[in-house]
DNA sequence: GTGAATGAAAC
DNA sequence: GTTTCATTCAC
């Protein structure tokens, strides 16, 4: 499978007749030669591509088999920018790995409840694999009449709903692209959804194909005349009904890149085991606690999705998952208030937020518009997350977690213009490793722990140290723009009223 | 409240 | 160059 730009500044995914391509979402799988023996688990890799800018990946799908691991099918979608008009707002498009609970589908959760985005319909399927995905410029997505993208969507989609008039606002427009029906940001009913989604979805047949053979090892040719026969809703219809548990995670170097090994457990035995690659900062949905990722601070900073941190043990599911649907996120949500960004940010950020200020003009909540305060209350809301035990995103840190120690958490009522300062590397690395390390010498004091870290930390290579490193700059940064006197040293009580 | 680590930023 | 403070939690 390639994908292409196209002309017109569209994005295009096109599927030669030689691939055996995923009807749903244009991920396909490459099931050739014969499995590694000793393999009994379905390795789907999947890795983005990421440009210089990190703010703005290629993204690359990957997609392996353990029939045939160094068969590496490779698909980069790329927005064609030729066009003008063509900003960074489309990349956003492209940023989406569209995993279940991809950054994509937090705009498409009908849980988050954004009042300005497009109802949201349950998308029909059918079994015809798709072609094209193209997105012009001048071209809403209602409008397009070739290849659709997803042509398991329903034909009787409120299209009309979300013509675009003349001059109507390009991130308007921008968000009624990429929330339509067509959009791959909007496969995200679970059971029914192609694209990324279609990852884990389509994995079962890839899963089974993993497993060991009933007889003899299965050819190339049935494995792939088995994807293509099949909808994707078979596939889709009994897998992951209980979600995926994380049982292991991993940071490895792919494609000097840091990227995240995630094995899941989809709960059935004849499913085995599934694999992932996934960018560090990869958002899952997971069961009572919402969007959670590794790392929360870039997920916020490259996504926008406040997250809380992810644990091996938990469940993700699909955002159109029953207990997904019945999370109240809205406090993540809400966290959006939290961030000031302008048609400079150009990226799903600054439409989430925009959304997230209409949506509280609407709310008319009341009370201090101020960051100060609305982070505050991004923190209350961050604590008020009952089932997280841990910190959501360190931007939304525990800052709220309002325990007794008067230094650490003065960013309470009492002290409202008091913010935390981010954390640099190495906490982010001792605050990652530190229940680990715990657990690891059990009896040790906390400030051993501390010296062990600090070992740890002097011994780990540079690259190891890179996402460290990388997350607190982001988290610098973001502090700066939200909060410029964070790192002003305490006067002595002067900050105290 | 202290300490133990590291690092960024303010003094 | 020095100081502060981010995290964490037993003490």
């Amino acid at each position: 499978m390639r994908t292409e730009a196209v002309d017109g500044g569209a994005a295009a995914v096109d599927s030669p007749p030689s691939s055996r391509t995923n009807p749903i979402g244009g991920v396909g799988f490459d099931g050739g030669g014969e499995r590694p023996e000793g393999e009994s688990e379905g390795n789907l890799e999947m890795a983005t591509g990421l440009s210089e800018n990190l703010k703005h990946p290629n993204m690359v799908w990957e997609v392996k088999t353990n029939q045939m691991p160094n068969a590496v099918q490779k698909l980069l979608f790329v927005v064609d920018k030729r066009t003008s008009g063509m900003s960074e707002s489309l990349e956003l498009l492209k940023c989406n790995e569209n995993l279940p609970s991809s950054p994509g589908y937090a705009s498409c959760d009908e849980h988050m409840e954004l009042d300005d985005l497009p109802e949201l319909q349950a998308v029909q399927t059918d079994s015809t694999p798709t072609a094209l995905f193209q997105l012009g410029t001048d071209v809403s997505h209602q409008e397009y009449s070739g290849p659709s993208w997803n042509q398991h969507t329903s034909n009787n989609n409120s299209e009309s709903a979300y013509s675009c008039e003349n001059g109507v606002n390009w991130l308007t427009e921008l968000a009624n692209i990429a929330t339509s029906p067509q959009s791959p940001l909007m496969q995200c009913s679970f059971y029914n959804r192609s694209s990324p989604v279609h990852i884990i979805a389509t994995s079962k047949s890839l899963h089974s194909y993993a497993r060991p053979p009933p007889g003899s090892s299965k050819s190339d040719s049935s494995f792939s005349k088995h994807h293509l026969d099949e909808t994707p809703v078979r596939h889709e219809r009994d897998y992951g009904s209980d979600g995926l548990k994380l049982i292991s995670h991993e940071e490895s170097i792919s494609f000097g890149e840091s990227v995240l090994k995630l094995t899941f457990d989809p709960g059935t035995v004849e499913d085995g085991l599934l694999t992932v690659e996934c960018r560090l900062d990869h958002p899952f949905y997971v069961k009572n606690k919402g969007w959670s990722s590794f790392y929360p601070s870039l997920t916020v900073v490259q996504h926008g999705i406040p997250c809380c941190e992810m644990h091996i043990g938990d469940l993700c599911l699909p955002p159109g998952h029953p207990d997904a649907i019945n999370f109240d996120d809205s406090g993540v949500f809400d966290t959006f208030k939290s961030y000031d960004f302008t048609p400079m940010d150009s990226s799903a950020v600054y439409v989430l937020s925009s959304m997230a200020r209409q949506r509280r003009a609407s709310l008319s909540c009341g009370g201090s518009g101020s960051q100060d305060f609305e982070r505050s209350e991004c923190s209350k809301n961050c604590v008020s997350d009952g089932s997280s035990q841990l910190s959501s995103s360190s931007l939304c840190s525990k800052a709220g977690k309002s325990h007794s120690s008067g230094t650490a958490s003065t960013m309470s009522a009492t002290s409202p213009n008091k913010c935390k300062r981010p954390m640099n590397a190495f906490m982010l690395f001792a605050k990652k490793y530190r229940v680990e390390y715990t657990q690891m010498y059990p009896g040790k004091d906390n400030r051993a722990i501390s010296v062990i870290l600090g070992d740890r930390w002097k011994k780990m290579k540079n690259e190891e140290r890179r996402m460290y490193t990388l997350e607190a700059k982001a988290l610098a940064e973001e502090q700066k723009r939200l909060n410029p006197d964070c790192w002003k040293r305490k006067r002595t009580n002067s900050y105290i009223v």
